[in-house]
DNA sequence: CGCGGTCAAGTGGCT
DNA sequence: AGCCACTTGACCGCG
């Protein structure tokens, strides 16, 4: 099992995320920022290496405007060196990656723009993989998107938008993971069922919605989706409710008690568990002292 | 130099 | 009807 966390680390004073407004775009703005954020990223990877964190999920932000239309400079080319170290490094210490294009990725919207634009988004994020050299066990996930008031026809534009419109790249990596309000595991597996796509199971967003499936019975589901050689094992999101707080808000600080006794649940599968907890890497070495201790590493 | 309004993009639940 | 949260705040103009 490998642990880790998205995005950011807040131990190091550098951000991979760093951006501009789309107003101070320039193209030795571009090089300047996607510059910064690649050298943070490779400290990000050395501390996690460092500390045994294994899984780490990329910010969609590493090139900004990526996929916007004002953006035609050939960055792929121009950062291509620094994208191979760096997927160099991860592979050579068996790390897992992930990205999670956000919530602007729709591709069941009745907005034919909308669905343009998330492929482009889908796209970038994919050829981030692609460029470091990793194999499709480095996984993007998004969600199913929405229901338009009637979600089984949502469920088949989507799987008809995968089918004619994605490029094999985007296909090779994309997982669909269950959400808080929209999408159960149910949904998700009906998805997996249309177009092939593994299923990524959130702890939180199953209890949030589901349909009477306990977690271990969730995780088996979710695990049956996933092809061992091209996929890897079950990624995993792993949270815990903020208590008194909105349902589904994410906890700041990892309860480790609550931890274990996921591990407990999950006990018998091959999972990798991104941690989507406030304090970032904090709580991920914490949970890898409570797995370390269940003999789980 | 610190604060607060705003930022490329969509959706649905809550107040 | 408008606000807010979402995998992650960061930027930038203003005082």
């Amino acid at each position: 099992m490998k642990i880790g966390y998205p995005c950011m680390n807040e131990t190091l004073d550098c951000s991979s995320a760093r951006t501009f407004r789309l107003a101070s775009y320039s193209e030795e703005r571009l090089i300047q920022t996607v510059e910064m954020n690649l050298a943070c990223l490779r400290r990000i990877l050395e501390y996690n290496l460092e500390h045994g964190l294994l899984f780490f999920r990329l910010t969609s932000g590493l090139v900004p405007f990526a996929s916007h239309e004002i953006n035609s400079y050939n960055w792929q080319e121009h950062f291509k060196m620094t994208f191979r170290r760096l997927g160099d490094f991860i592979k050579k210490h068996n790390m897992r990656i992930s990205m999670h294009p956000d919530q602007f990725v729709v591709l069941n919207s009745p907005n034919q723009n909308t669905v343009k634009n998330s492929i482009a988004e889908l796209v970038y994020q994919g050829s981030i993989l692609d460029l470091m050299g990793l194999d499709s066990t480095a996984k993007l996930q998004i969600h199913g998107g929405g229901a338009y008031g009637d979600k089984g026809s949502a469920i088949h534009r989507f799987a008809e938008v995968y089918h004619s419109q994605l490029p094999d790249a985007v296909k090779a990596r994309l997982c669909v993971e269950n959400d808080d309000r929209t999408y159960s595991l149910q949904d998700c597996l009906v998805l997996h069922e249309l177009t092939g796509m593994p299923v990524i199971l959130d702890n939180l967003h199953h209890e949030c919605v589901n349909n009477g499936e306990p977690l271990s019975e969730a995780v088996l589901l979710a695990a049956s989706t996933w092809h061992p050689e091209k996929d890897g094992v079950l990624m995993m999101d792993y949270s815990s409710q903020s208590p008194g707080e909105r349902k589904g808000k994410h906890i700041q600080s990892i309860q480790e008690d609550l931890f274990h006794d996921f591990l407990v649940e999950t006990e018998g599968t091959e999972l990798d568990v991104m941690l989507e907890i406030k304090d970032k890497e904090g709580s991920a070495r914490k949970a890898l002292e409570v797995a370390r201790a269940m003999g789980r590493l």
